[in-house]
DNA sequence: AAAAAATATTGAACGTGTTCATTTTTTGAG
DNA sequence: CTCAAAAAATGAACACGTTCAATATTTTTT
């Protein structure tokens, strides 16, 4: 049984995480102060401070779940057997797209994006990068699954072209969360045009 | 002949910028303060103000020659008349990594970055789009010279390719800048590396 | 159960980018 | 030259993320 100490602990954790994740989707990321959460929870400023070591380390706790759930969803279908490298491609990277807005918003997205350039020595930026490591290798993945059933020529280095797509995937996304306007649909239709090309490139039944 | 306002515009403006550019880079961006921009340009904070919109919009300047200085070197690039997919590629990523420190440090390329998808609605993040729209078209241009030259297959969507090739660029720059390890040969090597099997399909010469 | 030690909470204060009402300077018409 | 209008300069005040010395609470020791 826990103690008085540690029960209050993590109620209030859980009520500060609720608070902004709260305020963060309904008045956006940078709207949101710190005063705000803290006083939705219950809770002052400092002690604010004493479970989050800044504003942006909130956003990790869900960047983190997105990405390791969208990991797991990306492993069953490197496990499928599709037969065609374009459509495995746009069945992986469509997952990823789909998911991209379950817990987080497009300004949640830019704000993590930007942090994690921006001061590339904090816990949250290693943690950022690692998670963006994670998705590249998943690609990687993709194509030596592929290969490995004859799908993709032997002569293609897997690692050269999974951590190519995936940056550019990536690259992509970044343009997506910047323009509001832009929708999924949209942003797949082009990274399906981008990938075309490679996709015949390297497929065993040579054109 | 200018009036006198005018000449003193002209004056505090170029005062304004040195001081920025020189403190920039001396203390970095972040440390450098306002206040100190200000007085080492001998004007108060609100002048500043009054002469740029804001910090990040002192650092697009510098990041626009860097970007105008490097698009023509690209264009040189294009114009000569390389046989080799692979080192045309070398040549003209070699050229954006080595003038990519001229003007500025990594730390201001974070900034910069940082800003440009953090802000996007910004004028700021729009002239660093375009920039990199700017680029991107100069690797699709490229593959389209090699292309009527006979070095690119017919069959090659040179836009789909420059494309997906410029962004790996980019996000593998990213890596770059976040890293203060990472040197230019490094990147280089990566990023030849991940073209490599790009350029054997696409060449002409099938393997 | 009292005292001491460990841990947690608090909010006022700080740093720095940005704003804006006020003051100063420049211009050009009469 | 004078002066009213336009333009520019100013710095104090503001906003908000973050810190930290002081206070309060919980746990451990005796």
């Amino acid at each position: 049984m826990l103690g008085l100490r540690a029960q209050k602990k993590a109620d209030k954790n859980r009520r500060i995480l609720d608070a902004a994740t709260t305020l963060f989707r309904k008045v956006g990321y940078d709207a949101a102060r710190i005063e705000d959460i803290a006083e939705m929870a219950g809770v002052s400023v400092g002690t604010f401070y004493n479970y989050y070591k800044n504003k942006g380390d909130m956003l990790m706790a869900t960047v983190s779940m997105e990405v390791e759930e969208v990991l797991d969803t990306g492993n069953a279908i490197i496990e499928s057997d599709i037969e065609n490298v374009g459509d495995a491609l746009a069945n992986l990277i469509g997952k990823y797209y789909d998911h991209s807005l379950t817990y987080l918003s497009k300004e949640m997205w830019r704000t993590a994006m930007s942090l994690s350039i921006g001061q590339p020595e904090t816990p949250f930026s290693k943690r950022y990068t690692a998670l963006d490591h994670r998705l590249s290798k998943q690609v990687c993945d993709l194509f030596r699954s592929l290969q490995s059933r004859g799908v993709v020529r032997k002569d293609v280095d897997c690692d050269a072209m999974g951590e190519l797509i995936f940056n550019n995937v990536n690259m992509m996304f970044i343009e997506f969360v910047k323009d509001e306007e832009m929708d999924v649909a949209g942003l797949k239709a082009e990274v399906a045009r981008q990938n075309e090309p490679i996709a015949l490139l390297v497929s065993n039944v040579a054109s």
